[in-house]
DNA sequence: CTGAAAGCGCTTACAG
DNA sequence: CTGAAAGCGCTTACAG
């Protein structure tokens, strides 16, 4: 039998078997140009036959599309991550692309060195926050290469398609809680990373709608880690600044003062309310438990492949998609468990 | 300036410019021949001044490697995810292999689709547990294709290399704390997920060592989840089946069986000691702490990831690594906490 | 040590 | 609707 072959059976081997050109075969597998119903049938039972599976190496080089995004992370892990990929890997699948992946670990991008992603192997990336240099961001850009940012927006003059959550209208939403269930009137903001801007917005505005004056003191902006929030927190109990609630930027912050505050004797919530961002898994455990935001981390995902391969495909995407993050009202605003607490948990198991 | 080019510069473009072959330009690139060192440095002065990036599918198709190894998984998600994924990110970068990732999700693994991690485009692939079907995995070890299995062996007379915890040691050292410390005699085995054998074993020679008899009625193994396991113990304490201590092949599963147990008026761990298996993140909270045991996620990633490039690379490979797992005692075993329980939880950060 | 040339396995105008 | 042929951008024997 001539067609019993063994090495992986290439196009011509389903040509020849199917008596026909391999443009034809080709032209079934791409479904780029009409064939006769006939004809494509006979090809695909040679390919069922066969077991053929064309070389995605082979279409890439011939076709100038690599079917592949590339994700670009400065690292795997936080909270957050897990969900992401989900959404992202489903939107690859979704959308027909292979998924690449690679973390940039603080090396600084190397041109010289071969890059891991890029134009020679992926048609677009999705570039995590702090992933890659602004300079790198901007290069990238300027080669007309199709590129999505995740929970970051792009430098200035750089329309970059970028996914994040609504921080601005969520942050009132919570600060506005802690005013007009809890007569909070002064309100510490502990920033959070990055882009954090919207947020402090958000706080602005729930105070000005609410006739309560702005003390830029109680104000912590920016990049702000956990130890120097509890440390903030001492400094200001020792030197009698006086605050009843605490916005926190993000859940591990909160936790550390939640910590400061119960160890200098303060009660949370009945003397200070605390709240957190981003909903992680430990936050339920808290005591009190924190109320805080959920992220829809996997929406967030999901949301960015589809930007993407809207690029890739049309040439554009929208300039930015907010999507909203929801309240979790717990106990440490100082609102009453609405359900006795439970256990177990409802977690996901390992297996 | 004719190398001023509006495409991407090829091997071509390099070749022109360092007034080389593109013979030459490919062993300076590959590192496959030796070149004299002067022609190589004007090579790479070329290389540097173009931005040169070898096209990943056409070294592909003409070398036939596709340098990329694929990661196949059931879903994303478990709290051994993250850290295993950084391991075998980290592993394949390290031996300087992209990562193709892609999740089965419960469809049966079709063949006439276009699969989409294989011979065509990788060089090998990673298989966790339920990711694939054991016909599939037979096929593949039958092409001779390099396969590593994660935290599962393989069929009958199927030699793939494999990556696993010691999960019989381990179990036993449990059980004999169990024993040793706590003067436990009747240890309920609630198996766990697939390949939970040896640690059955484990558990039977723990109590054979002890001369403590093997109950069979005290264990239950294979699959189990979290409510069955919640209503076995019911069932037992009904029935007056007496026990001092369960032994749980999931944190999950012993928070349920922690939470039947205390629903029942059983104090943990006075009455009954309750241990886990995997250390999740959860763990630490649950009332009274989890004793269980860390398994260690990332390095199974990087090591499969090691067997996986010696298959490739040398054709063969340790036919199974056993990677230690800790015992982590907390206190639903009846130990004392050995430092007071302290706030902020040294938990990851979202950003 | 280096170059000319074949070939990897596809896709895609170009004809017909 | 279909085929012949060029070409994608590399690597790798084969000569020299």
């Amino acid at each position: 039998m001539s067609s019993s072959l063994n090495h992986p059976p290439t196009i011509a081997d389903v040509a020849y078997k199917a008596g026909v050109s391999i443009a034809t075969v080709s032209r079934v597998l791409t479904g780029s140009c009409p064939v006769l119903p006939e004809t494509a049938e006979s090809v695909r039972a040679a390919i069922a036959e066969l077991k053929y599976v064309p070389r995605a190496a082979a279409r890439v080089l011939a076709s100038h599309r690599t079917n592949t995004i590339g994700l670009l992370m400065p690292d795997i892990g936080g909270a957050f991550f897990t969900p992401m990929l989900r959404g992202v890997e489903a939107g690859a699948r979704e959308e027909g692309f292979d998924l690449l992946i690679h973390t940039t670990q603080s090396k600084p991008f190397d041109n010289l060195q071969r890059k891991p992603l890029g134009e020679h192997n992926t048609d677009g990336l999705l570039v995590l926050r702090d992933s890659i240099d602004e300079e790198e961001i901007r290069r990238l850009y300027a080669a007309g290469f199709p590129l999505v940012l995740i929970y970051d927006s792009p430098p200035e003059n750089v329309g970059i398609p970028f996914v994040e959550i609504e921080n601005k209208s969520s942050t009132q939403k919570l600060v506005e809680h802690l005013i007009d269930i809890h007569a909070r009137k002064r309100i510490v903001f502990l920033g959070g990373p990055t882009g954090a801007d919207p947020r402090e917005e958000g706080y602005r505005e729930a105070l000005q709608g609410r006739d309560i004056p702005i003390d830029s003191s109680l104000m912590i902006k920016g990049e702000i880690d956990e130890n120097p929030a509890a440390r903030a927190i001492h400094h200001w109990l020792m030197g009698k600044t006086e605050f009843d609630a605490v916005f926190t930027g993000d859940d591990q912050v909160a936790s550390g003062v939640l910590h400061a505050l119960q160890e200098a004797g303060k009660r949370v919530p009945e003397d200070v309310s605390v709240v957190g961002f981003n909903d992680a898994p430990f936050s339920q455990y808290l005591i009190p438990p924190l109320t805080t935001i959920h992220v829809p981390d996997e929406q967030v995902g999901l949301e960015a492949v589809r930007q993407l391969t809207l690029l890739i495909r049309n040439g554009h995407a929208d300039d930015k998609v907010l999507l909203p993050a929801e309240l979790v009202i717990r106990q440490s605003c100082g609102c009453q468990p609405e359900h006795p607490h439970t256990f177990p948990p409802q977690l996901q198991s390992r297996s």
